[in-house]
DNA sequence: CAGTATCCTCGGCGATACTG
DNA sequence: CAGTATCGCCGAGGATACTG
């Protein structure tokens, strides 16, 4: 990652944080409230474990959202926007929204 | 590219024609109007021309930009927005709305 | 100036198997 | 159930040189 103030317009840094195929598409599956981890990921067809565990590891090492652990078995895992996370919902609602639009 | 309809989600269909690094930069430094190539790219530290030619070869083909070649010496080529390309005004400006903040 | 062609490398990513 | 480890491929993408 970057200096901050190496950016040379903001929305650089915003597609260094969200800038690829998953991560949008995880946050969005989560705007309605914690998912479980096998949940979640069902919700993303065509992701494979491996791309689906690192994407949400690198997403709660940027704060946008946050990993809780369960100590049950068998394990629990849930996953839950933070603050900064649901800033994005806008965002993605009118991502989301446009894909819409031109699938008609 | 997928099928329309085979898409779980819209904002799956968006990722897939925006969802990458480069993309969202070059349509938003377009929102002021046409640019010409070598304007364009240079407002895009960090890229290649291999991936700019690319990247905006993508763009045109899915509609989001147009190209305007003028038949001079030395050649001068034009990118400018589509109307498709424009209905992303609002977002990308969010999105770098969003960087921007995170910058602070 | 704008773009193409070629080469080559590095690492993204899937598949599979395994652990607590 | 959730996640890690390992292997291996293939292609994204950079560097360079060249054309109209």
């Amino acid at each position: 990652m970057k200096l901050k103030n190496e950016y040379d317009c903001p929305l650089h840094l915003t597609m260094d944080l969200i800038g690829n195929k998953w991560k949008p598409l995880l946050l969005f599956h989560l705007l309605n409230g914690p998912l479980r981890s096998g949940i979640l990921q069902k919700k993303i067809p065509g992701i494979s474990n491996k791309m689906f565990t690192q994407t949400v590891r690198e997403l709660e090492r940027d704060q946008l959202l946050s990993r809780k652990v369960y100590p049950v078995v068998p394990p629990k895992v849930e996953y839950e926007l933070t603050e900064t996370g649901k800033s994005l919902e806008t965002i993605l609602r009118d991502l989301d929204a446009w894909g819409k639009q031109r699938m008609l």
